[in-house]
DNA sequence: AAGGCTTAGTGTCAAACGAACACTTAAAAA
DNA sequence: TTTTTAAGTGTTCGTTTGACACTAAGCCTT
């Protein structure tokens, strides 16, 4: 987030990071502080960590290193989604401002790669720095106005997850290692946004390969101890199964 | 693609244009001379069509920028699908050579975004102008060493393609307006690469409503005439049906 | 100790779909 | 008239989907 020399001053990494906690999908957002107050509005709102592309990184690598730079975590799912160039993305007056306190040359025209990131929040320790004037899990449905085009990538992203969770067996990513069944049935169908049948989804899971019972059960909750299942990580890993295909409405399936 | 001051010198685009003929699917690729002769290999080799995003555009305009002055194209179908920045993108001698001819400052790191463009082959006439040294369709077979890192571009198109058209019925972009059920299945056959059995493929076409039988058939073959379909355009653009689905190997469907 | 509360967990049936499979038809050419 | 070529057509069987309601296990309350 420092001013350096090899900044590439024209391309950003930014990263859209979901996490998944009491029921509800979140993002990982930063508090931006306008450094001298050149607006009147309140002085601080909030964006998408994200930073300038270094001259000897790829767009993986930057998206990696804010990721970590954040969170401390690496080895996380990280996925570029779409980039975003659009002309105007840079003229609102809190951004601008900000640009100016931070950047070498505020008024470039910056294209930025966007990231998704899918992360079982409760691993997060936001890392002391730059970035971390304050972050926040942010639940999807109460997202303010962010700073630049946040929200349209924000939106973007979500887009992304909801393709991506019905192609491949990603949710887990949000889930912690040992999870019961209706952790994951609350999580699809808070991705999905619409219900799903109990026994259709136990069905479809356990038939489909991708997660394994564990002996162990609940303990000192105050209904029936629920089973805990993990992911079935080497089957994907070893490139077996690489489609999962939630089916939606009005779809259609084709071929042998 | 001639020097401008407008232009971003970081960002470009590049065009992936597929084209359906005589059986194989072929890219549209520019042949490139090395301006001067810096290097001992021989002068001209393929690339992609791209060029520096300018100050004035999106990135989709710049993408569509680039296949009109190629094609005289518009209205084409045409979507982003990847950014690629690797700083060692431009390393090959042959690239760096044509660089210092074409570009104010060569040695700049470049990022790019990929689009791929689906057309009927047979709508482009070639427009004379400085792209045009020489633009030829390749068979996805059969391409050689390309610029920069081209050929990791065009094989993630590829593979995009692949399964894009698994999901959404975009195939069609590339057949004629009217086009018989043995082109579609040829279509399908070649992106996929796998064989299809015919009356199954029929049956899941007609029943899905993507396509409309027209009244009329083939002419002056020497075999039974096929009958003529359309793509049934207004389904998904009134945003109805939005997944197609083609099972793979090893898939699984999840949900109600 | 009994009853209530809460969430986990289970099975069946009918309808739709997917995969495998071979012969007849229409036109031109020989 | 026969041959050649590609188009077009149905059925059967196994699998998957989707709809649907009750019992089980543990804690809490009285």
């Amino acid at each position: 987030m420092s001013i350096s020399p090899s900044l590439n001053p024209h391309v950003s990494v930014d990263c859209v990071i979901f996490g998944f906690s009491k029921e509800t999908l979140r993002l990982l957002l930063i508090k931006r502080t306008v450094p001298n107050a050149l607006t009147e509005l309140d002085d601080s709102y909030y964006a998408l960590p994200g930073d300038l592309v270094r001259d000897n990184e790829n767009l993986d690598e930057a998206a990696a290193r804010v990721l970590k730079e954040l969170t401390g975590l690496t080895g996380i799912f990280l996925q570029q989604f779409q980039a975003f160039g659009d002309p105007l993305r840079i003229t609102k007056a809190k951004d601008r401002a900000w640009l100016q306190g931070v950047r070498q040359d505020p008024d470039a025209r910056v294209i930025t790669v966007a990231y998704m990131a899918l992360i079982e929040s409760s691993k997060v320790e936001i890392q002391p720095g730059s970035f971390s004037k304050g972050a926040v899990w942010l639940p999807i449905g109460e997202i303010p106005e962010l700073a630049f085009d946040h929200n349209e990538i924000s939106e973007g992203a979500l887009m992304a997850l909801r393709e991506k969770v019905q192609i491949q067996p990603i949710a887990f990513e949000l889930l912690p290692e040992k999870f019961t069944m209706s952790d994951l049935q609350a999580l699809y169908e808070t991705i999905l946004q619409r219900d799903l049948d109990k026994r259709n989804f136990r069905r479809k899971m356990l038939n489909s390969g991708v997660i394994a019972a564990l002996p162990e059960k609940q303990h000192g909750v105050s209904n029936k101890p629920a089973r805990y299942y993990v992911f079935n990580r080497n089957l994907f890993e070893n490139g077996q199964m690489g489609f999962v295909n939630l089916k939606m409405e009005g779809s259609f399936t084709l071929f042998n």
